[in-house]
DNA sequence: ATAACATGTGAATATGTGTTCATTTGTTGG
DNA sequence: CCAACAAATGAACACATATTCACATGTTAT
């Protein structure tokens, strides 16, 4: 990998640090894999839609989800397949066997 | 890909979040290619030993880096693979055209 | 043992940010 | 146009956390 140059770093930490929260991470996973509208993410994960709502703006900033105008309903998706090859990698980040030994 | 259960979202997000801040995640860039030394690393990212070793403390926790000691000094480097997986494909998304149409 | 160096750690503070509540904007159907 | 619903937004608060400073621990050489 190349050293990534110092404004890189910045807008990568973004990307990591919006999917480093619990509530953030659940909504990206919940339309990982079909768009979701708003409110049916919220049902789904217990949530108010304003929550719900605040979170996807952030996504979307980041261009993480892309977002789909339906009626009154907005559907939101996972913006490309690097999202979900960079989830993939750490599901198996995580799924690896470790030693105790530090 | 599998839905992830509850127990590793936060696992995830754990990863995710370490990774989220500027400073953290120019360590882990710092001795993605080869085992460093911690004063090596601030010395070369101007910062504190002390700020450094804290981070560090919280990355080896993660798994997201393991030490190595050789004598006085402690040599870091990233776990494994998965780590400069996930840092590559973020960096692709970031690449990746983007128009500015949501 | 002691000095010199490298790393680790604890407490305190300043800053960032997730969540809630109230309100607003946008969209469809009567 | 108006009512009903979906989504978005702003302000305020509570909480988490990155950084600094002072000090402790660990390691090597003399």
């Amino acid at each position: 990998m190349q050293s990534p140059i110092e404004s890189s770093i910045s807008e990568l930490a973004d990307l990591f640090r919006l999917l480093g929260d619990t509530t953030r991470l659940r909504i990206v996973l919940a339309c990982l894999d079909t768009p979701i509208a708003v409110n049916e993410i919220a049902s789904t994960l217990d949530l108010s839609s304003s929550l719900v709502s605040h979170h996807l703006r952030l996504l979307r900033a980041a261009r993480i989800v892309k977002a789909d105008r339906h009626g009154k309903q907005v559907f939101y998706a996972a913006a490309d397949q690097h999202i979900s090859g960079v989830l993939a990698d750490m599901l198996e980040h995580i799924a690896e066997p470790h030693t105790d030994a530090d």
